[in-house]
DNA sequence: GCCAACCCTTCCGTTCACGGAAAGGTTACA
DNA sequence: TGTAACCTTTCCGTGAACGGAAGGGTTGGC
């Protein structure tokens, strides 16, 4: 996936923007802060970012991208971190699959790697699911209420509306 | 659900059907521990509940299914206990509501009445799509993901295939 | 080569959402 | 009239998810 700026177009997925982002401006880019970070990578959420001669922590592309879906399943999915750090835990294995791709031409080997990063993509979205269908069971069930809230208003409305009738118009 | 056999099925509101409950009754019923229900009381979550002679909390049907979604808003939504009080807070004038339309004939007053519940319904309700949106945004992202991993294992199985039959099948 | 603005680790503090024990009162049942 | 099994309030403890300060090193621009 890392494209040298040589031959195919396809993949130029990151050129001018790739510079390496210090903490505190991956934290804006993504929405956290510093801290939420540098927990988030004791708790092994994220693997091992690059560091810099100093020891600065250096965060590319597709450590944004990783920020993100984290920051998603903890605010929108209402996730745990150890519910989270579960779901990705294959995916720090994808991260080794991720070299050993691009290390290998054999195309079994390849697309036993690409099968296993289809399986935690799977794995991923069975819990998602999951959640987003329970949701769904609470957004029926007051659907439901409602209707029946309705229901009684339009009730009283036409009681309302013989008794105007009733009394003579 | 404990539906007696009564006639009108409206407002039947102290029914011997319903008898009341103690907390760890609630509690086993609706998937919570004592605490937790002693916890969102205090921390506003529940009107304050009937008590027994000696202080006893009793809970009633309604309570229960207040405690349902509670549990709901928070296990599935992922809601805080801060958001489900200000989820429920307009509730909180539903149960005077629920008296003061069981105390009222005047088919006006019902009608403001059912009408201010509607609104509180609607309000959860764009809570919840709220929640429910950007989850489903996840998971398309995730099910797009999925497409282009298995868009790269089916080009990989074309390459092997080509590949067997140079190789004389 | 200097300095402001970052960054590092370490450690203690804090808020949320309860858990659990203490000390005592209540209920239901024999 | 016990008595076991509940319940009450009060208070201190806890794990999760950070916040924030201390003490010190790093970068980058002038």
């Amino acid at each position: 996936m890392t494209q040298t700026p040589s031959d195919h177009p396809v993949a130029v997925a990151i050129d001018p923007g790739d510079a390496p982002l210090r903490i505190h401006e991956v934290a804006d880019r993504v929405g956290l802060t510093p801290r939420s970070i540098r927990y988030y990578e004791e708790m092994g959420l994220l693997s091992p970012s690059a560091r810099s001669q100093g020891a600065y922590r250096l965060f590319d592309q597709l450590d944004v991208e990783r920020l993100r879906f984290i920051k998603g399943l903890r605010d929108d999915a209402g996730f745990s971190i150890a519910e989270i750090r579960a779901l990705l835990e294959d995916e720090a294995a994808r991260r080794l699959a991720r070299e050993a791709f691009a290390a290998t031409d054999d195309p079994v080997e390849r697309r036993r790697i690409l099968q296993g990063r289809l399986d935690s993509i799977e794995g991923q979205l069975a819990s998602l699911r999951s959640k987003l269908g329970r949701l769904e069971e609470m957004v029926a069930a007051l659907e439901k209420r409602r209707a029946h809230t309705i229901g009684h208003m339009a009730e009283l409305d036409a009681v309302a509306h013989v008794a105007r009738k009733a009394s003579g118009r």
